[in-house]
DNA sequence: CCTTTCGTTGACAGCGCTGTCATGGCCGTG
DNA sequence: CACGGCCATGACAGCGCTGTCAACGAAAGG
């Protein structure tokens, strides 16, 4: 077994027949090479499979060509998405991602995101929800004046770029989708009191109720946490009152399947006696029976347009600073027509 | 604002009062420093607030503090587990993980693989099913001499460390409890023929039958491809059969909640008619309704162990080479008796 | 007492790149 | 024809560490 060695700049520039700072030039698509001496380099680098060490660039110059990605305890499909959105469109640039999940609260996790930039030089960081509503740690990462992009935020004046979706737009389209079917006992379980997108989204449930004056009856909302038992648990007392719901919007999926766990449980048919919807359109909306209907969030395009917003701020100064993405309602099996009683 | 300058080894000997290789001898651990010594500089690193370059580190030494986790396209809660798995493992030490979605097939994705190694640096990497059932891979890493384990791999005469579970002795067990549940037609839905899981859970449900006196009848039996679509997909048609099984054992839970669903649409009532069994224990056999009888696959604690193994042969050649992890059978409410009839 | 050994520390080179500045050839201009 | 300016290229320092080796004093041995 022999390890096969690192090539190096010096072998293309020997290979070039030019100097290091030549094959450097035309590798970070600097002006003033001839195009012929770009040609002969760029031939040498692919013949010898030459790939730049990221250390001695991030070592010597003022860029890493890394980014990361750092996270709390978002649910796995959504995780996943957010991963895959950002990778990709780093591939298409010679960036790389930096996947953390950040440990500690308060000061311990500001400490680890900072330990994060101290040891890897990332150039930038996409911040996930609920950590770009956390306004110590935003502050610190201005502070260290490192170029960042919020996912979802709740300060929308921050002068940080950030990408989001009409929540409130959004779980109010759902609502009145049900209003539209009939339902007017609407129940609703709200979603971790730490995300922004949880009073969000109850805001576009009573925005709803209230257009087509309903009345709000807080009987019928219920604090979840954004995970399936919270849901469950929320479900069985709603489905058991003594004058149920004839619907039940859940602010995210899980806590959707875990009523509609609720009503199979207690034998309830649904569609037909009771009306599911869920939020997020992951993964398991399309596994359960009957299928949810839901909000699709558009989590890989999410971070995908985050990492662009944060590749062309690294670039030059003056980009797009924010976007926020399409959602979709999402009809399934699982809501249907009031039944007239 | 104003960027809050990076601390460097410089500042910590200055602060320390020591030379800045006396300051590495301490945060490496290394021996010849007296304590009083070592306490002077690690007070002054934590007074500073000191954080070490991992690009100088691994420009300079021999060492990256880097290890690779690769991985194609798994589900997304199996993933989820191994990188929290591993990034665990890598937290007690200084180490952090470098996640990496590889791309390509053939030569492409070992040209990816290369790629990460020669720009990260990385000192090792946790090659995940079905890479690790990847020979040309597994060659190029052997070749160029860099440290892996392998998760679940086929080759276990392979001289690299692996961790697995006992894929074939757990399929047997779930067999053979459905057996003891009076089942005697029982279905069965292979996962994906690229995952050397599948033919070894296949040839579990197999031996259980053999010892049990069952005949082998192939018409039970139907090629799916670990995803949900595959596993409704043979389910439709098991549950058609003049004939149909009483109980159907997915090769994995993404399967079995296709193999459920395709029992609501037909209106078979679970587990009364038909009981169902997956594999893995993920987090979509707890949501689903009924909830599934499943094997608990360490996925967390095989990507653990494996880091534990990879960290082990970086600090001296003679560690534990292998892992097999326990698994469990989860007895839920898709599984009962056979009717009888 | 001198020599050898060992434990402790520091000086310095250099990892593979990028940033800065120098060099030299070529052009256009007065 | 002399000169300044521009383009293409290279020489070299140095990023923040680790590896190597030397230096020094104290302990151990003859």
């Amino acid at each position: 077994m022999h390890t096969v060695s690192r090539k190096t700049i010096h072998d293309v520039a020997k290979a070039a027949g030019v100097a290091i700072k030549t094959v450097s030039r035309v590798l970070n698509d600097e002006p003033n090479v001839r195009p012929e001496t770009r040609a002969r380099v760029l031939a040498a680098a692919e013949q010898l499979q030459y790939q730049p060490s990221l250390s001695a660039r991030s070592l010597a110059g003022r860029r890493s060509y890394l980014i990361g990605l750092v996270y709390e305890n978002p649910s796995a499909n959504y995780l996943v998405d957010l991963q895959h959105g950002a990778m990709a469109r780093c591939r298409k640039e010679k960036f790389r991602l930096f996947v953390h999940q950040c440990s500690g609260r308060g000061d311990d996790l500001i400490r680890d995101v900072m330990g994060l930039i101290d040891q890897t030089h990332v150039d930038g960081l996409i911040v996930s929800p609920p950590l770009s509503e956390l306004a110590p740690l935003i502050a610190a990462l201005d502070q260290r004046n490192l170029p960042f992009v919020r996912i979802a935020p709740n300060d929308l004046q921050h002068p940080s770029p950030y990408v989001d979706m009409d929540d409130e737009g959004a779980a109010r389209e759902m609502t009145e989708y049900l209003i539209s079917e009939g339902h007017r006992r609407i129940g609703f379980i709200i979603g971790h009191p730490n995300h922004i997108a949880s009073s969000l989204r109850m805001r576009g449930y009573r925005a709803a109720l209230d257009q087509h004056q309903i009345a709000f009856d807080a009987a019928y909302v219920r604090q979840g946490y954004f995970v399936f038992e919270s849901g469950l648990e929320a479900a069985r007392e709603l489905l058991t009152l003594p004058n149920p719901p004839t619907a039940v919007f859940a602010s995210n999926d899980d806590m959707a399947a875990g009523v509609l766990l609720a009503a199979h449980e207690l034998a309830i048919p649904v569609p037909q006696r009771l009306s599911i919807a869920g939020f997020d359109d992951t993964y398991i909306s399309r596994i359960v029976w009957p299928r949810l209907t839901t909000v699709h969030q558009p989590s890989y395009d999410l971070a995908f347009c985050a990492t662009d917003l944060l590749l062309h701020s690294l670039k030059d100064g003056d980009s797009p600073r924010t976007a926020r993405l399409p959602h979709k309602l999402i009809r399934r099996e699982s809501t249907g027509p009031a039944r007239l009683e």
